[in-house]
DNA sequence: TCACATTTTTGAACACGTTCAAAAATGTGC
DNA sequence: GCACATTTTTGAACGTGTTCAAAAATGTGA
């Protein structure tokens, strides 16, 4: 298949009207009339390539996480320490984000938070889980790999998950966060990396260390089911 | 004012009708015609008593949080410890929330996560913030205050909300917590509790006493202003 | 080029949240 | 009881997300 680059170039038309108008007016003031006419296309068509508004932004929050993902893991160098990564990770989250600020509470609310099993979910689509939540763990098990020095054995594999938690957080704050160019959430990170790193490290020392697995054990628990 | 007892009768019947078709047909099954039906008036008379349809959810999050308040306050005897006051709160928490299971995704988007500043918003109420923030970090204030033995001064003042974030936390978990009777959220909060206690006492240690101070001030920093 | 399947596009229709002008009910001062 | 203000209620209308049957465009094998 040629791959009907016609289909495609009509489904970035409307990724971008939707991204633009997004972007000006805010997601409740866009509609999907608009987009659609901004595209050059009818409303039924552009339901023929997204099936919900809602799955517009997905796609848009999708893309901003593929766009995270290039941009951090070149940034991982092999010998630099986990703080170090960690600080970079997130600032290049928040690089990729901060374009779009005024679309975080509809990431937010559609995209970042996963639907609840049971839902009869005409919107969501099919596989969602969360948007993007694999690959994001998959970045920070390549930063905890490539940190030196390499952090102790005894977190070292629940790491990646507890980071990618620390980014849901960071994000979370970023997303409410009302400052000027969003300066304190960039505040938030350039202070919560070293003092996780920090904490990492302190995991080897018997006290943190009980501490450190009973927050794991607890996590694990929580995580499996029945 | 004899206070309109027919009027609040009106607005009572709606938040019922409205209450049994979330729970039996979920948030989005459930239309305004029909809530209004339910409460034998018309559609427009409803809006005459609730700006939206999520408004009636953020009401009836608001009542569950009122709800929890008064079964977990008379529970705090003092004397008892910092550990076993949590878990009382925590589980009132799961208590309260547990026939609401099915709307919690929703309390999420609609109630508990608060609306952006600069939303020209039509449908949030007036006040908003969060729903009931202000008034649950006061049961952690009390829970501390009878707390014995006393938390270290080093962060009793601070203990109030970062317990009312677990809180936050558990919650979020029991949302999308999908086991027979949320009994994964149960045994979080059994595990929870004595952890977090656990790490209170420590907190005067030295070590673990500085990594405490830093994320307090991490969290100062973070919410104040500029 | 022709028949036929598949993909893409259309525009009208539907359901539901929300608004609103006007009517009805209720309250208030006399 | 009467005029008038206030509160409550109504039902029709509007805007928007979504669906759908049918048309148009495109691809496919001969």
């Amino acid at each position: 298949m040629a791959a009907g680059s016609k289909s495609e170039a009509t489904r970035r038309r409307l990724v971008e009207a939707a991204t633009e108008q997004f972007r000006t007016q805010g997601f409740e003031r866009t509609t999907m009339r608009g987009i659609a006419a901004e595209a050059g296309v009818s409303v039924g068509n552009a339901y023929y390539y997204f099936s919900s508004k809602d799955a517009i932004v997905a796609e848009l929050y999708r893309s901003l996480q593929n766009q995270h993902r290039s941009a951090a893991l070149p940034r991982l160098r092999e010998g630099h320490n986990l703080g170090e990564h960690l600080r970079v990770i997130l600032q290049a989250n928040l690089d990729v984000l901060a374009p779009y600020h005024s679309l975080g509470h509809q990431f937010l609310k559609t995209a970042a938070l996963p639907v609840p099993p049971g839902t009869r979910n005409s919107s969501a689509p099919a596989d969602a889980e969360q948007v993007g939540r694999g690959k994001s763990i998959a970045v920070y098990r390549q930063a905890v790999q490539a940190a030196r020095p390499q952090p102790p054995l005894a977190v070292r594999d629940d790491l990646p998950e507890l980071l990618w938690l620390v980014q849901m957080g960071v994000t979370l704050f970023w997303v409410y966060d009302s400052s000027p160019d969003q300066i304190r959430s960039r505040r938030l990170v350039t202070n919560t990396a070293p003092l996780v790193a920090k904490l990492v490290i302190l995991s080897r020392l018997p006290v943190v260390r009980n501490i450190v697995e009973d927050v794991v054990k607890l996590l694990r628990g929580a995580r499996s089911h029945d």
